[in-house]
DNA sequence: TTGAAAGCGGTACCAA
DNA sequence: TTGGTACCGCTTTCAA
């Protein structure tokens, strides 16, 4: 009746509405829950909670959810599959309607032919047919972000983040844009410009570039995989007394707030993550009411941006 | 009888586990959570989730609650007291059985004498008597972070995000302890170096203290009360050919990443963000096992950490 | 040791 | 328009 469905006459409802007030009562969301079977609740799985883009993006989702009235459980994968693969049984369990995932590996891993899938949006780059998807075209945004470090000229290109341990799809579409680009630059590969790092942290990132820097010439540009690493490979280059852009010109991907004021602030691949979240919110929705239409796919555009760490 | 309490015979548990394993059986928490009175979930407030701050909190949280068996439902205020206060009711609902708040104003707003509480943990400076609390002394810290930025002999030092549109606690704790430390040095007060800033991010941060300049001679020192200020204000130094910390030194307060990775490095005051989940998680248990004890008070400890933004 | 039944607090349906 | 009743799926208790 709560729900103001129910016809009632006026004084009924004036009467109820009273009682409401006077007892204080708070509707058993647990209970309502059980009888509808869906708790209003979706769940945000995220590999790193730590990082400013896990911020951002929770943030988008939370706000965009709040105003469809959902509530958001957040979680933590740290990469893991297993971990992937239990939060889809979790959901299923019922104090989740749907799950919003940003898989990373996930080759067929969590979202497979055959297992009882929970209504699921994935975020990002993974390729497989079953599930929903929100995406930023990585490969083509690598591609550009590094045609644009050439522009000025600029040969020797190097990319931090290539690989993460296990490979993730997301280092996999980055490097490969990369690489695209250089070919049709006409600059030879050069492994020796692939510095990997295998957490995206900036942290690692520092101590990534530290060492290579140690070991090769500096190179002209250097194409971080996100602003997160490209945060940190300013630190190490600033430690070191090289000059960015004068002495190289720094990219990140992500458009994190952070990098918008680094110093100096990050060129970098911006895309609009209240869109990500509108979008995945759409998908997921609409796979809560129905089960069995077939697989969507959204593109989020993204464009370069330049800022001080490339400039000249 | 999943939970393994009821005594049955071996044949007849290998049959149920077959039975689960065969039909892919998963339980429905929300009949669980009507049946216990308890849904296995608590609740996170934070008033911005964008800042790497909120991430670094909501990660040690998630992480701490998993490992205890706990799910996390994550809520932004926007430091509204009427949001705070509305989630205080959603917590009452039982879709979570406590709520971890990090309140802004509340000056006995949401946590009021009569007003049904939930199990609640208050996180920061916000005095009150009637919930639990987990805190840092940020009046003593600003106050050590001063001395620590005049020890060289440094006089006029400025503090940036002094009020924040209504004054929040935590602005007027550290503001206090920055004020107390200046008079123990003998520094007459001088409202010219106080700046204020209505939004505590870097954006708002970096516009605030370029307006300042323009109007103002450099300060010897800078303590931004957020780290995430800070980076915001190395910006706006960089951009304007002042050099940090020759010219002048420059201070923040949270020992957030991407602050230590700073372009300089971050002097900071820092705290351990684990201990201040597991803190808060052990006084939120003990709150819902028993409802009626008194109020507790845990204090995490501080420390300055000084770097390369305040040498010399 | 097992099986049956009641009840948590809502919602939806039906009869009055 | 209203009040009554069944049922969502799990846990607990009690009887067999």
């Amino acid at each position: 009746m709560m729900n103001g469905i129910v016809p009632v006459s006026a004084p009924t409802r004036l009467r109820v509405e009273q009682a409401m007030a006077e007892l204080d009562y708070v509707p058993n969301l647990s209970a309502r829950g059980l009888r509808n079977g869906r708790s209003g609740v979706i769940g945000l799985a995220l590999p790193d909670l730590a990082t400013p883009f896990s911020a951002e993006i929770s943030q988008s989702i939370v706000e965009v959810a709040h105003e469809q009235g959902w509530s958001v459980q957040i979680e933590e994968t740290g990469s893991d599959p297993h971990r992937e693969q239990e939060l889809m049984t979790r959901a299923r369990a019922n104090l989740i309607d749907g799950l919003i995932l940003n898989p990373v590996v996930l080759k067929e891993s969590a979202v497979q032919v055959g297992v009882a899938l929970p209504p699921v949006v994935l975020l990002g780059e993974v390729t497989q047919q079953l599930a929903d998807r929100v995406f930023v075209d990585s490969f083509a945004a690598a591609r550009d972000m590094t045609l644009a470090l050439a522009r000025p000229g600029r040969r020797r290109i190097a990319a931090l983040g290539v690989n993460r341990g296990r490979q993730s799809a997301t280092a996999l579409q980055r490097a490969g844009g990369y690489e695209a680009a250089l070919q049709e630059l006409g600059i030879a590969k050069d492994e020796s410009l692939l510095i990997s790092c295998d957490s995206w942290t900036p942290a690692s990132a520092a101590e990534a570039l530290g060492e290579y820097l140690d070991a090769h010439p500096l190179p002209e540009a250097l194409f971080c995989f996100t602003d997160s690493m490209a945060i940190g490979a300013l630190n190490t280059l600033w430690k070191r007394g090289v000059r960015v852009p004068e002495d190289i010109a720094v990219a990140g991907f992500d458009d994190v707030i952070d990098g918008r004021f680094a110093v100096p602030s990050l060129t970098t691949v911006s895309f609009d993550k209240r869109a990500i979240a509108t979008e995945a919110l759409r998908l997921l929705t609409e796979r809560m009411s129905d089960r069995s239409h077939a697989q969507q796919l959204v593109e989020i555009e993204y464009r370069i941006v330049e800022r001080d760490s490339s400039r000249g």
